[in-house]
DNA sequence: TATTGTTATACTCTATAACTATA
DNA sequence: TATAGTTATAGAGTATAACAATA
């Protein structure tokens, strides 16, 4: 992935208008994601873990047991989507499938001893990469900022 | 598109531990951004007009004659992806595309006739769509929100 | 040499439909 | 019947490299 995209203005452009975009959340929101997408990837690709990777980790780790089905709908992804992303956790010895034995058609997900320490230094990385983007942030606009996004889920 | 997926918890499952995720403004901007883009889809859709296109027609209306390279680098997109954008929206009969009279290289773009109607149209379906998701803020916050995301632009 | 538009390419993400085995 | 995992597939979106024309 590439180095986010600023729209600083070389001295000898000229300056572009925005329009409407500059008031639209929806733009700014995309141009935002972007930047935390490309710093994330910038700090974790070399591991193989995507943002949306990440998410599947935290959420099986958090919530030991739980189905694929289920894990997908937390994170708002087609069942789908999880067989990829699970196939490619359990050869990366981060998480396991293991047979529910309430119902035959369905697997329970667990960390691997390994992925347990392994997602403790991921995640201290995580932290230490969005740090870094929270440096542009006033004392107390990151809660702001959540509790605000929140409402958009 | 589909229908924005809520984290909505049915009374017989188990309530789903998010961890770190819940202060994450990465992950939450994801989830936040997804639920604007739903919601335009939903809203512009059916005129064949996705987020990324709707940018390029704003940026060509507010700055009538720059390049296509002048217009991927203000939206943050590559060179390349402009000349598929551009073209369908040439089909559309939106924009044009003329020969730049100072460097035979480039094209200058420019809103049809057509096509200022269109954006005029378009604007006020967007501006509608993003209006019911601001019914989610409090006064001020949309500005608030705006004056905070820019700083990760 | 560098840049514009272009093409080809590829990789990720995402969405849908259909199949199987279970429920 | 409905659901879980899976597969196949297709459409966006995005990124890179290379080429011809022009600067």
């Amino acid at each position: 992935m590439g180095v986010a995209a600023k729209k600083t203005i070389s001295p000898e452009e000229e300056p572009v208008n925005f329009g409407v975009l500059d008031h639209m959340l929806g733009y700014k929101l995309r141009r935002a994601q972007l930047t935390f997408f490309n710093s994330f990837s910038a700090a974790c690709s070399d591991l193989g873990i995507s943002p949306g990777l990440f998410g599947v980790l935290v959420v099986v780790k958090e919530n030991p047991g739980l189905t694929q089905t289920a894990v997908a709908k937390a994170l708002a992804n087609d069942r789908s989507a999880m067989v990829g992303a699970v196939d490619k956790l359990e050869q990366m010895k981060l998480i396991e499938r293991r047979p529910s034995k309430k119902d035959r058609r369905s697997y329970a997900l667990f960390m691997t001893r390994y992925g347990l320490e392994f997602i403790e230094k991921l995640t201290q990385r995580v932290r230490e990469q969005e740090e870094q983007l929270y440096k542009l942030l006033k004392p107390g606009e990151k809660e702001t900022l959540l509790s605000i996004l929140d409402r958009f889920d």
